[in-house]
DNA sequence: AAAGCGGGGTC
DNA sequence: GACCCAGCTTT
């Protein structure tokens, strides 16, 4: 007779008890909590759709130092704003935000847009980031389906399938609308995306300290690690790329990247896919190498593929600017005295590289 | 080494 | 809509 839970309920409601939850043990004191503001609450949602919040508040801290209101983002430099990307990730965002504080200079009198299509219409924010930000910001009535509340929802309704396929993401936003209540969605949305983060992770739930264990499917069944379920993973592919450090005194050529693409927008090492076309390109440029260091190879992995890189040192003592100035923008990058540039990963890696064989000289 | 993350773009 | 793309952190 006695079946699950859902048939004995004696307790509140899913939404009241993740609200419960949050005024007890729920993040209030992050630094886009204070004097909260759909400005701040969009930055920090753009960063913290990729990193977590203890690797965000420093990136977060030194943005908003900078680019304290929408104009200030919109009237940067973008090679500014990708600077206080670097190391973040998804250069993309970074480029999408900057758009945006535009057409919201340009569009909407520098106001950050109340309503949800508005919003929704800018680049880099979809329906969940749309919702969050007039949520937390302005206690509007939206959901969010990010990818704490898809991991809470997924074990809490043992949601079968990857939530990467459209008719489970369905699932989960239909739940996700469902569930959301009328009163305080500020708290809700918040305690979710706590809750997500801290409480129901991917490797080690705590359900102990669930407020909504008692009628979890996954937790009574044992089965949290089934859900979500797993993207289908491949092989991905293997590439080599060879990258000219042109060394001249304390500084190096670096290439701006175009705006789209991998590193997009960023500024980066001549590269090349094989060393005949690194030589070819030294040959054009008028150099004749006549000396040249191995620098340490690595691996930098992407989403889809393996990137092997090798560094090659090549001295361009002797050559004047004009002989090596390029077609693409390209700037001598000081390492004593670096410009404000976007870097990917790795560019800073040989860079940081860099320091220890030039100096020792 | 593998998994995950939210949105955009392309077919 | 299905599928690919992007780049780092955490486990």
């Amino acid at each position: 007779m006695s079946s699950v839970a859902i048939s004995n309920a004696s307790h509140a409601s899913f939404s009241s008890r993740i609200i419960t939850w949050y005024e007890k043990c729920g993040r209030k004191h992050l630094p886009w909590q204070q004097d909260k503001t759909p400005y701040k609450v969009w930055v920090s949602e753009i960063m913290l759709q990729q990193t977590q919040v203890s690797t965000v508040i420093p990136y977060y801290l030194k943005f908003m130092e900078r680019f304290p209101t929408i104009d200030s983002l919109a009237d940067a430099p973008q090679d500014e704003v990708l600077h206080y990307w670097t190391g973040l990730g998804y250069y993309a965002r970074a480029r999408n935000l900057h758009k945006s504080a535009q057409l919201i200079r340009d569009e909407h009198g520098s106001q950050f847009p109340r309503d949800f299509e508005d919003v929704l219409s800018l680049p880099g924010i979809g329906r969940s980031t749309a919702g969050a930000v007039l949520s937390l910001a302005l206690a509007q009535h939206h959901a969010i389906l990010d990818g704490n509340v898809k991991r809470v929802l997924a074990r809490h309704g043992a949601i079968d399938g990857w939530p990467g396929k459209k008719q489970v993401e369905n699932k989960l936003w239909d739940l996700t609308e469902k569930l959301t209540p009328d009163l305080d969605v500020q708290k809700y949305n918040q305690a979710m995306m706590d809750i997500g983060a801290s409480i129901c992770s991917r490797s080690r739930p705590v359900c102990s300290d669930c407020p909504v264990a008692i009628d979890c499917l996954a937790q009574l069944t044992g089965r949290q690690s089934d859900y979500p379920g797993k993207k289908p993973k491949k092989v991905i592919p293997e590439k080599n790329a060879y990258m000219l450090v042109l060394a001249k005194g304390d500084e190096v050529i670096l290439e701006k990247r175009p705006p789209a693409g991998i590193w997009g927008g960023l500024w980066c090492f001549p590269q090349f896919s094989t060393r005949e076309e690194l030589d070819d390109y030294l040959i054009t440029k008028g150099l004749t190498v006549s000396e040249e260091e191995v620098l340490p190879g690595f691996r930098h992995t992407f989403s889809h593929f393996h990137l092997d890189i090798s560094p090659i040192l090549v001295s361009a003592e002797g050559f004047s600017d004009n002989q090596i100035m390029e077609d693409k923008p390209s700037l001598w990058y000081n390492l004593p005295h670096p410009p404000k540039v976007g870097l990917a990963a790795a560019t800073e890696r040989i860079l940081a590289s860099l320091n220890s064989v030039l100096i020792k000289e």
